[in-house]
DNA sequence: GTCATGTTATGATAATTATCATATCGTTAT
DNA sequence: ATAACGATATGATAATTATCATAACATGAC
């Protein structure tokens, strides 16, 4: 095997690659390209050709559309384990998203062309994936779900115990997002999430010091993303 | 083969039984069964164990979740070739949302221990199957941010373009929500449906009698789904 | 440093949407 | 037939949310 592929001590490996025999995980290992993105870097951008598979290695990255009046969409917030060009990869043939890293990141990138061809020769592999873009495509969908039900209060409490609770284990953390990204992510606008989370500070139920969130009463939190 | 069976007959043929060499054919041919479902009918509910895989045949249904107070969101319009069990059904045990009949339907179940197998041996199958789900998944993302985006005269409009166009093909025809399904699936309360609906009718952009509904401007229906 | 720009912040107001009340119409059960 | 119920319909009002205006603050460009 390739002594430079690093793949089998990839922390991936049990989503993508344990399926793999040795043989097929070394035409994987030759054909990654690895790549790295700074914080605020474009890594797929809507429209563009479909050419790889594309997953997260490290990093946080959001994933969103535009539209004509250049206003944004946040779809989803994709961390490690969350494959990043999942949806459309297997339909389309250009992203109808853009992906920007919001922390430094690092993709793995395979050419759709060889996963096509690992997925015909790899029953697995190809089990693999249809678990894990069911999983990605349902979460995405029930959280917009959730979020659409909700008022203004319970949509930003969402947000900050998803970052909390799923992203970074943390009651206290700094949030990679703007503002203005919140909103795009849960369908508000800037004001009125400024307000909310200022309203929260006045409760006592956040600190905030710039990005930096820390949820001092979680249960309080909660109720609000619950009821109200 | 088995003479009883009509699989190789069956307009869905393309999609999931093209990949499939006589062998498997037969396999999923004896090994499915046909469910009729009248109007109003459920045929999955949410939280039940996940068995077979579920596709439908012919007629119309509705995807949808319950909360707690009993309040309903659709999540889709599922008509023959939108596979309708499909989310879920490879990373999850029990479903999690409930599919009732909008018209008379017929669907075609197979044990998702024989899918499972199929695409083990089948690399074809896995792709086509691959594909399905991310055109479907990506469907219904993308749906629910254009809804998400518009307001409520735009949501009732791309709600009837929809029906109009995608499912019937025709500027009149037979709405087969109540105006509370279609509250449910546009996000909003059935009063402004009902409003809103009024407002189209005077302004000579409807004909409503019942549940028939002509279209009788199309353009200024799209002019209002795109802009406001 | 200072300028320009974008982000955070807050208030006042306008627009949008939901809720509540009430009435009619249709359908189904008795 | 008629009673009961749900669906459709409309208006008045309340609640929610967006928009507009303004200002403080931070950050990077020069």
């Amino acid at each position: 095997m390739d002594p430079s592929c690093s793949c089998e001590l990839c922390e991936l490996k049990g989503l993508f690659i344990e399926t793999l025999d040795d043989d097929h995980l070394d035409i994987i290992c030759s054909a990654k390209i690895e790549k790295e993105f700074n914080t605020g870097e474009v890594i797929l951008k809507e429209g563009m050709q479909i050419q790889d598979f594309v997953y997260l290695k490290s990093g946080l990255v959001k994933l969103y559309r535009s539209d004509s009046g250049g206003k944004e969409q946040i779809i989803t917030i994709a961390k490690p384990f969350d494959y990043v060009s999942l949806l459309s990869v297997f339909s389309n043939n250009t992203y109808n998203y853009s992906v920007t890293a919001l922390e430094d990141s690092v993709t793995c990138n395979i050419k759709m062309s060889e996963v096509k061809k690992l997925v015909l020769e790899n029953g697995k592999l190809a089990l693999n994936l249809l678990r894990q873009m069911s999983l990605v495509a349902d979460q995405i969908i029930l959280d917009s779900l959730e979020i659409r039900k909700k008022h203004l209060r319970g949509r930003v409490a969402f947000l900050l115990i998803y970052f909390s609770q799923d992203i970074y284990q943390s009651s206290e953390f700094d949030l990679p997002l703007t503002r203005k990204e919140m909103a795009e992510y849960v369908g508000m606008t800037t004001e009125n999430v400024i307000r909310t989370l200022s309203e929260f500070r006045r409760d006592g139920i956040l600190k905030i010091y710039g990005k930096t969130i820390q949820v001092a009463n979680m249960d309080t939190l909660k109720s609000i993303a619950e009821f109200g």
